[in-house]
DNA sequence: AGGGGAAATTGGAATTATTCTAATTTGGAG
DNA sequence: CTCCAAATTAGAATAATTCCAATTTCCCCT
């Protein structure tokens, strides 16, 4: 079973014209490109920017619809970092997220296998998490 | 050693002119004090409400102003969920944070004792943390 | 193939949390 | 008491995001 963030550099064409019960609208499709394209954690407004080159009637309005239909069905995750505009990603596996301050870059971290967050918690008994999100800011020694 | 946030009711009168090199005005102590009297989550503009109570005449910009003094000398800590205005929290004992979607209400967490961050997260070795900011959303079953 | 209609896109306006600005006030040091 | 840096204030500015109303797209039906 091969994710879709595994392709290697997908072109608009290459997804069908329905996802996960979204239909895949061109303008869909190619944020969905821009997003599966490079691994890093593009603000909105970057995946505006970066649509624009191939699309280049697209609006920021639809760059924002679009990505609230490909977050909101699951086939694309959302970012915060503190008050920071929202960024987006395209890893899909459970994960969670380092700004490293020194360069600003945004990298996936990966829990242990075996860990779950009971594990690390005292939540109150009987809680149901429907949503996670793990941000650390940081910086990467030289050692 | 009593920590700040474990005194019941604090009036603003309680705190010294002055605290971890923070010069306490009296805008400064109110807001202190609106926030160490309610053990919820209050947003810049539920503290602006409940401080003009006492003090008619503060501005919201004061109310920031204080924030981010009291936040950045570590007497507060600001809390962030997703996009929401961001809400602030006396407790300074390592935390984390659960909102239940059913009332909205914020409520600390605190980590299993022992665990801790390195033993969870895939970090690339080197990694030095500067902030952690763990939020989980969710509802807290009846059984 | 043609037409209807729901959904998507668009540009621009609106919203809203937060920050900025510039003028005034405050309060501790000397 | 005076001086001065820091804090407060009202209001304007900013910026990310959402809303709106008009247009366009495109799926479904005949
Ligand atoms: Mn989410
Ligand atoms: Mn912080
Ligand atoms: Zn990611
Ligand atoms: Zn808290």
């Amino acid at each position: 079973m091969i994710a879709l963030h595994d392709i290697k550099s997908p072109k608009p064409e290459d997804f069908p014209s329905e996802l996960e019960g979204l239909r895949m609208t061109k303008q869909r499709r190619e944020i969905l490109s821009v997003i599966l394209s490079k691994r890093d954690h593009p603000t909105a407004n970057d995946v505006f920017l970066r649509a624009q080159k191939r699309m280049p009637t697209i609006s920021l309005a639809t760059v924002y619809n679009c990505l609230e239909a490909l977050v909101s069905h699951g086939i694309v995750r959302q970012v915060n970092f503190e008050r920071e505009s929202s960024r987006y990603c395209p890893n899909l596996n459970d994960h969670c997220h380092f700004q490293d301050e020194s360069t600003g870059q945004i990298h996936d971290v990966t829990f242990k296998k075996g860990v779950n967050l009971a594990d690390f918690l005292e939540l109150p008994q009987g809680t149901e998490i429907s949503h996670l999100e793990i941000s650390l800011k940081g910086r990467i020694g030289s050692s």
